[in-house]
DNA sequence: ACACCTCGAGTTCT
DNA sequence: CTCGAGGTGT
């Protein structure tokens, strides 16, 4: 038997060694796994591997890809380092229906030879995780991530794991000495639902779908329990390769592929006309369910690779190749009861309380209702059986009634008369549409109003989320905004609560210290003044620049300033009249809070009078980030496209409206690096034809 | 008076 | 994302 000679290095040629190593764990990984019949202690076949690990690190030059050290997930993965794709991987253009696909063919065709026979091959979109595999000599080398397309994160290490991704190809003769594929990593959907059952059972968090669920199995640091997590793959497409065999089409691709070992998804099609195409498009979209696992789409690709690279790309997607995407998922649910929420500002807002139901990828159970006319014009009614869709692919929206399934003499809704947290009644304005709670001490509100004062965007203290408010206001150690500075004294208290060890309380002090700096315009936004929102707080800091010239100012000086109108200044001149609110402000200095306006602008202002929109996540800013970038250099950053827009940033998932927006007013769409140089010269890219 | 942009506010789930 | 409503320009 291999494995039991001495196992010094020094006596013993490690190549040799470690041969006899890896034949002797394979040996025994056999008798353990496939024979059950174990020859050897778990104790001494440790010992093997750890003798394995020690000699490959000694002779980095013996470590194979496929040894059983890397196989198995025993290196942890030196946390996800950046890695450039040797060709970037780009995203889909989206179609929606027949007119969009048959658009997309006809622009195809203009640009091809006329006359001539397209072929098409159609996959499905695999709803996981875009994934770059590298492997040189025919071996398992590399796995990365998308990220923004151009460079992705390295995470070979976990990828390994998944028994789907071949570690070492089938190749004959000719073994391509570089390969590079493309492909989804993936959850099926049985694998989802036991791993949210068993996480239920230990009291952890749940996964909200397959996606999610294999992005977070993915970004594991111990690859070991990425291999817990029975992610699969199917490949879909060659990315790079140096020395493979001549191929003519994707499906010759695809073939190739498959005989190297990788898996590819068995439902792919070829068709050669337009019309098959949309039918295997529609009959995806009825029996989406039926595969075990989830699809976002179809994929189009043509499958002739002349005609591919005769059409090219654009700078953003192939124009070979198009996602048909599925239309947002509709379902039906009962209408358990309708809710009444109160807001910082006593807004009383109805919600739909939902049997929970699984709708475009994630479960819900609650949906706004807007307001009054809204539950009115939809007709909805507590017991009814309701249509309930994803808006935008995140928000559940109730679309209405079936009243078909409607039972027999089923009462409107009444909107309630009394706050439901304070017992006040509540009042709805001539001319509004909005129920409102007077009551200004109303609990809920005071929460509302705390939390907003401690969110990003106002006071920006970390720790102060709703669970801590909750608590606090639970507690008596808040009551409301203007108790937020006192707690530095209340440490003893602080100490008393379950959650706080002497870390948190240090950490949450130190982020409300932290908050005495923010300037100006994040406290007039802090503060919950009606009509006062993140915009206008700026426009009147820089207008006034210190709180207390605002404080000073009279209703009219207030309205004069540009963007600010006759409404906006009676609340702000109200909301400064009122005793309660000085003292809030007085406590407020007593604490040493900044009240002074904007930081003198230490960036060169290149985007003066522009409006730059931003959509989708952008890999070298964060949301606020980027925003910020655009504001401080004098332009404006609001949320969504109009006429007026100078330019539209599209980062990688961009909201779809807002690019079909951009592109039906004609304004400019440009990628991050645009994005950048715009940001440093103020120039916008000269549009290609 | 009207059209059109913007903004505020509340929202869902991770 | 959606709705309502404020601000501005015609």
């Amino acid at each position: 038997m291999p494995g039991s000679t001495p196992r010094s290095c020094e006596e013993v040629d490690p190549s040799i060694r470690v041969v006899e190593l890896r034949d002797a764990i394979e040996y025994h990984n056999r008798r353990y796994h496939e024979l059950d019949e174990p020859e050897v202690s778990d104790a001494d076949y440790d010992a093997l591997v750890v003798e394995l690990r020690a000699v490959e690190s000694e002779h980095p030059e013996l470590l194979r890809a496929d040894s059983p050290t890397q196989r198995l997930g025993f290196t942890p993965a030196a946390q996800f380092s950046a890695v450039t794709h040797v060709q970037p991987m780009m995203s889909l253009d989206n179609v929606f229906g027949w007119l969009e696909l048959a658009a997309w063919d006809a622009r195809n065709r203009k640009l091809l030879e006329p006359g001539s026979a397209l072929r098409y091959v159609v996959e499905l979109k695999i709803d996981g995780l875009a994934m770059s595999l590298t492997y040189s000599q025919g071996l398992y080398k590399r796995a990365a991530t998308r990220g923004d397309g151009r460079v992705g994160e390295d995470v070979t290490e976990n990828v390994r794991t998944i028994a789907a991704v071949p570690k070492r190809l089938v190749t004959g003769d000719a073994t391509p000495t570089l390969l590079e594929v493309r492909g989804e990593v993936y959850m099926p959907v049985k694998a989802f639902a036991d791993l949210n059952a068993r996480r239920g059972e230990a009291g952890e968090p749940l996964f909200a779908n397959p996606r999610n669920s294999a992005a977070g199995s993915l970004r594991q640091k111990d690859p070991r329990v990425t291999q817990s997590r029975e992610l699969s793959f199917w490949c879909y497409q060659l990315g790079a390769v140096q020395g493979g065999p001549a191929l003519r089409s994707h499906w010759e691709t695809l073939m190739f592929l498959a005989e190297c070992g990788f898996p590819v998804n068995p439902e792919i099609q070829v068709v050669d006309s337009l019309e098959a195409v949309h039918e295997l498009c529609l009959y995806w979209q009825a029996h989406r369910h039926d595969l075990p696992y989830e699809i976002d789409g179809i994929v189009i690709k043509l499958d002739d690779l002349a005609q591919r690279s005769e059409l090219g790309s654009t700078s953003k997607a192939p124009r070979w190749a198009i996602a048909y995407k599925l239309p947002p998922e509709e379902r039906t649910t009962k209408l358990l009861r309708i809710e009444v929420s109160i807001g910082r500002t006593g807004k009383a807002t109805p919600f739909a309380v939902l049997e929970p139901v699984f709708v475009g990828g994630s479960t819900v159970g609650m949906a706004t209702l807007h307001n009054q006319d809204q539950v009115k014009v939809k007709d909805v009614r507590p017991g009814d059986t309701v249509l309930v869709r994803k808006a935008g692919d995140v928000i559940p929206e109730v679309l209405g009634p079936v009243l078909s399934l409607r039972p027999e003499g089923l009462a409107p809704w009444e909107f309630p008369t009394l706050c439901p947290r304070c017992a006040t009644p509540l009042v709805r304005p001539d001319n509004e549409s909005d129920h409102r709670c007077p009551n200004i001490d109303c609990p809920a509100q005071a929460f509302a109003r705390i939390v907003h004062f401690g969110s990003r965007g106002a006071m920006d203290i970390e720790g102060l989320g709703d669970k801590s408010v909750e608590l606090f206001l639970d507690r008596a150690l808040l009551l409301d905004v203007g108790d937020v500075y006192q707690l530095a004294q209340r440490t003893d208290d602080l100490r008393a609560l379950d959650r706080y060890g002497e870390v948190s309380i240090q950490n949450l002090l130190a982020a409300i210290e932290k908050s005495k700096t923010r300037p100006l315009g994040n406290l007039l936004f802090a503060l919950n003044i009606r009509h006062v929102g993140g915009t206008v707080g700026q426009i009147l800091a820089k207008a006034f620049h210190h709180l207390d010239s605002i404080l000073d100012a009279t209703e009219q000086h207030i309205a004069e300033v540009e963007g600010v109108g006759p409404i906006i200044a009676r609340s702000v001149f109200e909301w400064f009249a009122r005793p309660e609110h000085r003292q809030l402000v007085e406590r407020l200095r007593v604490a040493g809070v900044n009240f002074e306006g904007p930081a003198a602008p230490d960036v060169a202002q290149t985007l003066v009078g522009m409006s730059i929109v931003v959509t989708g996540t952008l890999a070298g800013f964060s949301r606020d980030g980027a925003e910020e970038a655009i504001t401080s250099r004098g332009a404006k950053s609001p949320s969504s496209v109009s006429k007026k827009t100078t330019a539209l940033v599209v980062g990688a998932e961009p909201g779809a409206s807002k690019v079909a927006k951009a592109e039906s007013v004609g304004v400019p769409v440009l990628d991050e690096a645009a994005f950048v140089h715009l940001l440093a010269t103020g120039e916008l890219p000269t549009p290609v034809a």
